[in-house]
RNA sequence: GGGGGAAUUCCAGAGCGGCCAAAUGGGCCAGACUGUAAAUCUGGUGGCACAGCCUUCGGAGGUUCGAAUCCUCCUUCCCCCA
């Protein structure tokens, strides 16, 4: 099967990346592979370390697919070995916690499962760099940290920050791009996927490469997704991120809160819709555009089906203010009642939709809280309400439920 | 080893003997507006039997009518000198 002509090839590529180093030899790689019919072995690296994928990590991960569409190599190096380490990337201080060989094969697993939904991994490599770490001897060890200068590593931006900061930089941190620099020269890699603060891991890389006199290898970053926020980047910690792995309203949900800044980076790294085609969708209606970008989204990790049917689902529910569609029942015991009857805030703490009295007296206070098919407005703390099986109580938007009476 | 700082309510950060449940900003919550975007405006943001009461300012004691504020010891963190 021969490969695409080069520019097309170099159009897909260069979509969405930030930064390619060296840019020049892309082409010339690339166009050797095409006439030797050899496919590129495109590497892409994790460390193992409990990673529930959101489409942060789809970003480097959807460039593999669209390499291996274009009939290369994927090599997935699950480090293992460097996972004991701890990447010190954009760390202002080293990572406190320390794996166990059990939890990162477990988490390996577990990452795979979650890749194989973005990348086609029947066709990927998957290697451990324990395989070849844990065989080193000591003076393997010392004989490939002799071809690394301190000096070297300090051009690195994290540990040239940490210097002047006079914070601590660990010898094992040290070795951590080593070690990653390593893996591309035992797997040959010609292509290295990952965020831009890879740059130097990268660079080393090719050093070693050289040193080994084997291809050297071209650095594709990507840029780092910003969150749900439109400022930081998209992490699990920071709260701001959609899961590959979340149901297709939830996603919808959190898509259309999405600022409109960042929906052309969203477009541009998270679908394969056409650049001119993402131009006319963003002069068009924003909230029409970012529909459009869930649904393209959401259609990947769900059906094209179930995407539209969160879409007309948030239409109704948020767009036009309809009833939600699950509501969650929540059993409410009889001796809460006075003759069937409940303050409203007692009643709102009883059914957890808030956790403390004040909150109930300050939602109720500020028109925030609700009761009925109707939605009526809870006037006062006080105020006494009829509770029957069935009876919907609302706090915000956000928050509801249905009461079920136990005796 | 010696010296000097700092620990405050989700975060940052005021407060330095009563007017402190504790300024201000951020975040978050609720309301208005809207495309549940942004921006903006309003209110709120310890608890409770809520016009009042109770528990908070690293921990333990102490001084005082009264302490987040003063003293002692402890713990943790930072900085400087050797």
């Amino acid at each position: 099967m021969p490969f695409p002509p080069i520019d097309e090839q170099l159009a897909i590529i260069r979509r969405g990346v930030e930064k390619i180093v060296p840019e020049n030899e892309l082409a010339a790689k690339l166009t050797k592979s095409r006439d030797t019919n050899t496919p590129l072995r495109v590497k892409y690296g994790i460390d193992p370390t409990g990673i529930d994928v959101h489409l942060g990590h789809t970003v480097p991960l959807r460039k593999i697919r669209q390499f291996q569409e274009l009939g290369h190599q994927a090599v997935i190096i699950i480090g293992n070995y460097t996972a004991l380490v701890g990447d010190p990337s954009g760390r202002d201080h080293a990572r406190a916690k320390r794996l166990t060989a059990d939890e990162v094969e477990a988490n390996a697993q577990d990452y795979l499962a979650q890749v194989g939904k973005v990348i086609d991994l029947s066709k990927a490599e998957v290697h451990r760099n324990g395989d070849w770490f844990a065989k080193m001897s000591f003076a393997d060890i010392l004989h490939l940290c002799g071809k690394v200068t301190i000096a070297q590593l300090l051009t690195r931006d994290d540990f040239a920050k940490r210097m002047a900061a006079e914070s601590p930089i660990f010898l094992h941190e040290c070795l951590y791009p080593i070690m990653q620099a390593w893996d591309s020269v035992v797997i040959k890699s010609d292509i290295e996927l990952g965020g831009t603060e890879q740059l130097y891991s990268f660079m080393l890389a090719r050093d070693l490469q050289a040193d080994a006199k084997i291809s050297q290898q071209i650095g594709v970053m990507s840029p780092i997704l910003v969150g749900l926020d439109g400022v930081r980047r998209m992490g699990k910690s920071l709260g701001n991120y959609i899961g590959i792995s979340e149901s297709p309203f939830d996603m919808m949900k959190k898509f259309m809160q999405v600022p409109d800044g960042v929906m052309r980076m969203y477009f541009e790294l998270l679908t394969d819709i056409p650049l001119g085609e993402i131009d006319t969708l963003m002069a068009g209606h924003p909230k029409t555009a970012k529909t459009t970008l869930a649904c393209a989204v959401i259609g990947q990790y769900h059906s094209a089906a179930e995407a539209d049917a969160a879409a007309n689902r948030w239409q109704q529910e948020v767009g036009e203010g309809a009833l939600p569609t699950d509501i969650p029942t929540v059993k409410l015991s009889r001796s809460k009642l006075v003759e069937n009857k409940a303050q409203a805030a007692r009643l709102l703490v009883d059914t957890g939709l808030v956790s403390t009295t004040s909150e109930a007296r300050r939602a109720i206070a500020q028109g925030g809280a609700y009761f009925g098919e109707s939605k009526t407005r809870l006037e006062t703390h006080d105020q006494l309400i009829t509770v029957e099986t069935g009876l919907l109580l609302f706090v915000g938007k956000k928050k509801f439920c249905r009461v079920e009476l136990l005796d």
